[in-house]
DNA sequence: CTAAATGCAAACTATTTGCAACGAT
DNA sequence: ATCGTTGCAAATAGTTTGCATTTAG
């Protein structure tokens, strides 16, 4: 693993949001470390692909990128896209049983709206 | 809605796959219905808002609409992206005891390679 | 007559890639 | 000397948007 992966893989690990390809490299130029947008993305493809860090697709927005690799899920709100992380008790052990299938991992995304959107759409009635 | 709307969503709603928008609109060339790709994404759109579709984004490949909008999750191989529904009973129950959240819709991808994917990879080593 | 829906082309955003230069082994 | 890594600019892919035109009510 290059120099410039380790710094990369630390920026996201120290992080608690989850981070797009852009906000990581602003933060990495914010920590003098010098590194091209290009090169961010392909380092997060490869640091994804080895399991280090995941990859997180939501609808209409760019990709992010989350440092826990272990079960969790994601609360979004369908307008905002704020998101939450969820932990769920014997999820995966209940995934298992119901599909029988040894899966690698799981995304689950609970959609939602959250209360500031909820009232910004009562107003606008 | 109008009369393309209309058209469309029957074209998703009678195939048994996730189509991308293009897909969607070669599919509906092919059936004589005459509609540009751009007032595919946009009816897409109004049908996805409106619930009547399901917008599903994948990491690294192009979104696909999905006819089924109930509870439901999708079994997809990381290297080919081949995915295949699944349904599970009482997820919605179980998400709602431990988040105490009375959430819209859930998305949940479960992330595997295939067997055809897993014999390549032999294969190549 | 007005508002909504459409086609077309252009714009835009996120992401990837080709290539030459660099760096470590 | 070789091979993976990088920066840069250009390319690509998917999707959205502005605008003039058509359509429906």
């Amino acid at each position: 693993m290059s120099k410039l992966s380790q710094q990369i893989l630390e920026i996201v690990k120290d992080s608690d949001k989850h981070m797009t390809a852009e906000e990581i490299f602003l933060l990495a130029k914010k920590k003098k470390v010098d590194i091209s947008l290009a090169s961010v993305y392909r380092v997060l493809n490869s640091l994804s692909e080895e399991g280090c860090l995941r990859r997180i697709s939501f609808s209409n927005k760019a990709d992010v990128y989350d440092k826990s690799v272990s079960d969790h899920g994601h609360l979004v709100c369908s307008k905002c896209k704020e998101t939450v992380d969820l932990e769920f008790k014997d999820l995966r052990k209940i995934l298992l049983k119901q599909t029988g299938v040894d899966f690698d991992y799981y995304e689950l995304t609970i959609n939602y709206v959250c209360e500031k959107c909820k009232r910004l759409k009562e107003k606008r009635k």
